[in-house]
DNA sequence: CAAGATACGTCAATATGGCTGTCCCATCTT
DNA sequence: AAGATGGGACAGCCATATTGACGTATCTTG
């Protein structure tokens, strides 16, 4: 290991400092919606499920599910706790009615807000303290980690309309 | 909402894109090691643990505790599983002989790099994609989503030496 | 139109990784 | 000697995920 040392290998330094900051940045950024889930009865499965249908009115169960990367069992009990709780709604497919529709509430489109308001105050802080050049950066990087057969994936997400 | 929107608010679009990169850069880049550690019948908690043992050996299982900030139990289980498996090993502080110090075996330090090659693999590749300035960018925000109190703890992991 | 594929739901059992509460021991501090 | 601290252990619980099997409505296609 004298000459031929990759590049890669010189970079563990920056790697461990990159898993670090996404380990910490990450679950910090998730635990400061905690609280207002567990007013509700409610955990982070269930806010995920929220954020998307917010994010993407009228989803599909099957769109959900590739998003989530979960089983059906298991978005299905997330989802029965969310209508439950008067926070999602569904209607029947209109081109095939065998799918399910999913959309908030009123009420479930306020409490996605009001997470949402912790994630922006956290994030819009952190993106005022390093400036408008290193959200660029931080995006790239983030985009980067994500295969490519998912980023159209993400990518849809980011055209409101459907 | 006419004259006086914040200038928070205006930020929707990009505080959601930075939601949906955190989620699915962070989600990807874990599951990357999943099949390193199943071949072991090991998870992600005990990745967590051995990962910060090699980077900070001789850690106290007090120090471990508040970096992974799960309780004593838990830890408790990850770390009987890790070092039935060889991987971690103790010894009796030296100044306090109450507490433990922790330490990778040789075959645990074999295994941590392994699963770490994952992690440079795909980090190392989207450091490259997007540039050395996007980089520093994506450290930044990253910092500034871990809550002060928190920053020392992480920047500790910095420096090598204890 | 019949046959098959697809979208979704559901029952049952299991694993993982967290949690609380309680009690214990060894060791350090005062 | 008394109390505080580091760590371990037992018991039970919860949240979130898994697999496998099966059912039903609806769409697609030969």
């Amino acid at each position: 290991m004298t000459a031929a040392a990759s590049p890669l290998f010189l970079r563990e330094h920056e790697v461990r400092r990159g898993v670090e900051l996404l380990f910490f940045g990450y679950t910090r950024l998730t635990r400061s919606i905690d609280e207002g889930l567990a007013e509700h009865g409610l955990g982070r499965a269930h806010h995920r499920a929220l954020y998307f249908i917010a994010r993407q009115p009228d989803l599909t169960i099957s769109e959900l599910l590739k998003i989530l990367s979960i089983t059906k069992q298991s978005l299905g009990r997330v989802l029965t706790d969310l209508a439950g709780h008067g926070f999602v709604e569904t209607r029947a497919g209109v081109v095939d009615r065998r799918q399910k529709l999913l959309r908030l509430t009123a009420q479930g489109a306020e409490f996605e807000a009001q997470l949402f308001d912790s994630l922006r105050n956290n994030l819009a802080a952190a993106y005022g303290a390093a400036g408008q050049e290193s959200v660029t950066g931080f995006w790239r990087v983030l985009e980067g980690l994500i295969p490519p057969a998912d980023r159209q994936m993400v990518a849809a997400l980011q055209k409101d309309i459907r």
